[in-house]
DNA sequence: GCCGCTTACGAAAACGGTTTCGTGTTAATA
DNA sequence: TATTAACACGAAACCGTTTTCGTAAGCGGC
């Protein structure tokens, strides 16, 4: 087992200093040519890499950056997460992931480990019981340490950072607009309880649509479900003992599933009722029918925060108070496919 | 913006050393008990946390375990990613992912990045164009030099490692056993193009169920799609132009996707078609109809290949060439829904 | 032979901790 | 009162780099 070798090995057996292996190593002007040569030879046969840790204990920078996200097997989230990775490793950082689990626990030990010196910076969507708790010390924490923050989807306006959101209300307006266009009018939504921001604020794109429209706004039309936990029963009792041409979905898995009930009931999507859901994901397109959805660019998303998060790393120097935050809107686009197929 | 508080600056004010601020914290004998007092009174007030750069530096162990996968927006590697998380952050551990996206390079360039200090140990699943290339140099550099590493899935015999695999090619073989005790009799084979050795696992396996049920081996029942790009008119015209009762795929989304074309080709699953997939994601759970799939315990593949790492990076101190590695089998069970339904 | 300049390198501090060992002070003991 | 052990703390090395600054050697010019 050959382990890692160090300048300090080279210095000795060159019998030079610490100081010229360092400087003969980065070619600097300093250390004549044949010494520059003789290091270099030696530590390209020896395999020298210099220490990250080292580097970064001296440079204050870990090149690391900390993602913190409520779940990961979630196919919205995995694509984030891959603009995240696929930037910060152009620019040749690390990614560190903590999975919240939707816990607010977990996501504040998660944040103070990290924040200890094991990154340069954060970027996190907040997980539900955060959201719900409405506690955000620990992020006010981190951000007055002056490590940069970068909040995507699930953000909160109780913290000055920049943010990467997607046009959530607007999405859901043009999505039953579209629907109202093909002929469609008695519109039923299924959201999540509560608490996460991401589904009130589709929820109200989807009421604004009906008012401008001049449709009445039924509560009865509306279905709230569980965040993660299935209640095929309370499903099914909404679809039948309902009349409804249409349904928004605020994520895919609800469409798809609803799909499946109302198809098991005799209907036809989307001749009986069409469906949109949110997150274009794999299922939207290998569900029967497939599924029309709002695709939120999560890949794009990600690269957003990315880039906007390295940008404030790498300008720390000079920052000094200044502050400038920013929002970035994400454009949500409609993928249409056969669930909403024909005009009524 | 108040910075980070060091040990200096609480030996500063308190006009003590910094040894003593380091023993009073950690609440050595040494100290008295009211200097110790004074001194955890001021770090908590302050909010004094130790750096984990400078600890690393020191105790030369990051407490970071780094992944390297070959895809994240993959509900399989998602689902062990998920395992290995949750364990290692348990164990105090933080995770750096990687994705090699399939490719040797970045691979290799990956395992360089985090070898040099940023990791006490690697846990990964080889790229495809690694496995085609048959190179695992940069695999055998690592171990090498100590570092511990763990293969899942995706394993080569050529480095000696511990190792976490589903028994592919048995679970296959019960999976068509299972279609063939149902009455099925021509089953046919969706599988990936060449190099990929779990396909070539789970080939072997309906090779074998076949010979020892006296069926006839028939090569044009196989189809090889390739592994990550759509080629639907291939997949359409196998379909067509053959007659068979009962298909295995080698992963969920072929085996979704098969359903879909035979279903539009006016065939019934199961009436005339079963289906089993691998992986049994939530593709399987939402499909229409539900997929029979074979579970390969994703999460438990995660945990237990963090668990055999931590092992070895927590034993490592009086390791010295003791060298011996295990290779863990986790046994795939076979979720039955319906798209095996009923005896023909 | 002296001055000053360049060249080529080394010493040392610094990053933020941990840990070993040494030492001054006090109190107990002979 | 002299000896010694316990106590409480500090100095310094160390982890592996980077970087500033100092300096010895060599050389040209006078």
């Amino acid at each position: 087992m050959k382990r890692k070798i160090t300048l300090k090995h080279i210095a000795r057996e060159l019998d030079v200093s610490i100081s010229t292996v360092s400087k003969a190593l980065k070619n600097s002007e300093e250390i004549g040519q044949d010494t520059k040569e003789k290091i270099q030879a030696f530590a390209r046969l020896y395999n020298y890499r210099p220490n990250n840790i080292a580097i970064s204990l001296k440079n204050k920078k870990t090149k690391n950056i900390g993602v913190i996200i409520p779940d990961i097997v979630h196919h919205f989230f995995t694509t984030v997460f891959r603009g995240i990775e696929q930037y910060a490793n152009a620019k040749g950082y690390n990614v560190i992931v903590c999975v919240s689990d939707e816990s607010f626990d977990k996501e504040v030990i998660n944040m103070e480990m990290l924040a200890n010196g094991s990154i340069d910076g954060f970027i996190m969507a907040l997980a539900g019981e955060t959201q719900l708790k409405n506690d955000y010390n620990h992020l006010k924490e981190v951000t007055e340490q002056g490590i940069p923050l970068v909040l995507f989807d699930r953000v909160t306006d109780e913290i000055h950072c920049d943010k990467v959101i997607i046009n959530d209300e607007e999405a859901a307006y043009l999505a039953v607009k579209k629907l109202i266009a093909s002929g469609r009018k008695k519109i039923a939504l299924v959201t999540t309880e509560g608490y996460l921001n991401v589904s009130a604020k589709r929820t109200e794109g989807y009421y604004r649509a009906l008012r401008e429209h001049g449709l009445e706004v039924k509560p009865d039309l509306v279905l709230e479900l569980p965040y993660q936990k299935e209640d095929d029963k309370k499903s099914e009792a909404f679809f039948k003992n309902r009349s409804m041409d249409a349904v928004l979905c605020v994520n895919e898995i609800f469409a798809v599933k609803s799909m499946g009930i109302v198809q098991r009931l005799g209907k036809r999507v989307p001749e009986d009722i069409a469906f949109v859901g949110f997150t274009d994901g794999i299922l939207s397109r290998l569900s029967t029918p497939t599924l029309t959805s709002v695709d939120q660019h999560g890949e794009l998303m990600g690269e957003t925060a990315a880039r906007m998060l390295i940008e404030k790393i790498e300008n720390d120097h000079d920052q000094e108070e200044e502050e400038s935050y920013e929002t970035q809107i994400i454009r949500a686009t409609l993928v249409e496919r056969e669930s909403t197929l024909g005009q009524v």
